[in-house]
RNA sequence: CGCGGGGUAGAGCAGUUGGCAGCUCGUCAGGCCCAUAACCUGAAGGUCGCCGGUUCAAGUCCGGCCCCCGCAU
């Protein structure tokens, strides 16, 4: 029986939180994960995808909102630590106190797309091919030597949301596949080629804007990145509008971000003579409307900014 | 009271200084055509979000309420 003290946030960690749970060869002694946030238009409270599984579990719950001066004695009772999308800097004096250590499960393979949006940015990049690692924490960012990894291709057309949901399982099944091996002494943590390091950034809204002056490839690549968020969006007459649903188009000889309305189809022009098709678009203010709507109601179909 | 946009026919929108409620699409019927998502003709379909007020007259002006959405995370 390994006891654990699991660190985690998202929809990602609540995956593989729930998976090791569900393993009897584990006991969750504690979950630490981020603060409630006020969210939406009416400021409600809004708990951690992580929390709202843990509560299911009746382990104690920790929601520190910073760790400088955190102080848990349970980390000292535990076998490991596990971090999966946490969200905060965890101290190394916190790190070393399991028995084990602290391990984390990173959406990339190392030393490729350290930091906090390796599964977005892999999309962004037009990469084909991505993965999960499986590493021991130390003071800097996603930098520890390497317990194990698992490689998992991209889908051409595969989002954000989808590529998350699937690699949340393969962390899972990394995660218990390996952690025994590691804890018994059979896997020596491997020091990463720091050389090779790529690194990611946090996502903003302004990384949804389209530059139509980019290649379809390289948007389409963006918008896949950037569903559900924060989505693709371009400005129409002055106002945001969200293009929720696009796909790669035959060239149609168009300017960047001119605007063709054809046979109830919606083209966009963009870089290097190629065009993007919008299928669903949601104007500032309104629901989302499939791309024949749009053109009923648009008065003055002209271009996208 | 965080900022902002909006609720008008099945869908998306317009409606100017209050004066018979319109447009594009869809639907239905008929026509044209080898044929069509194309074209022509015609038809159906709206208590203009809800309540109250002003007025001879309110989608439009005033007050209140409900609902949807964008930003901010």
């Amino acid at each position: 029986m390994t006891k654990i003290v699991f660190y985690g946030t998202g929809e990602f960690a609540a995956t593989v939180l729930k998976a090791i749970a569900n393993d009897a060869s584990y006991k969750i002694l504690a979950v630490i994960t981020s603060p409630d946030q006020p969210i939406g238009r009416k400021q409600e409270m809004q708990k951690s995808a992580v929390k709202t599984f843990a509560e299911t579990l009746g382990v104690e719950i920790l929601q520190p909102a910073s760790l400088k001066e955190f102080d848990a004695p349970i980390l000292s009772e535990a076998d490991l630590g596990v971090v999966a999308e946490y969200g905060f800097i965890i101290p190394q004096r916190l790190l070393d106190l399991p028995k084990h250590k602290t391990v984390n499960l990173h959406g990339s393979i190392l030393p490729k797309l350290r930091g906090a949006s390796p599964i977005q940015t892999a999309i962004m990049n037009g990469e084909t091919e991505t993965g999960v690692t499986l590493m021991l924490m130390d003071a800097k960012m996603d930098h520890g030597p390497i317990i194990a990894m698992q490689k998992l291709s991209i889908l051409p057309d595969e989002t954000q949301k989808e590529l998350f949901t699937r690699l949340a399982i393969v962390a899972s099944e990394l995660f218990l596949r390996e952690t025994p091996k590691y804890i018994s002494g059979e896997i020596i943590p491997v020091e990463q080629n720091h050389d090779g390091a790529t690194f990611c950034k946090i996502f903003t809204r302004d990384d949804g804007h389209v530059d139509f002056s980019q290649p379809a490839q390289n948007i389409y690549n963006q918008y896949r990145a950037m569903t559900p968020w924060p989505g693709l969006w371009t400005t129409f007459e002055g106002k945001r509008l969200k293009l929720s649903v696009i796909t790669p188009a035959d060239p149609k000889n168009l300017s960047e971000g001119q605007i063709l309305a054809q046979n109830g189809h919606l083209y966009v022009g963009c870089g290097a003579n190629s065009a993007i098709e919008a299928i669903e678009v949601q104007p500032e203010g309104k629901k989302p409307m499939d791309a024949k709507s749009f053109i009923n109601g648009a008065r003055n179909l002209t271009r996208f900014e």
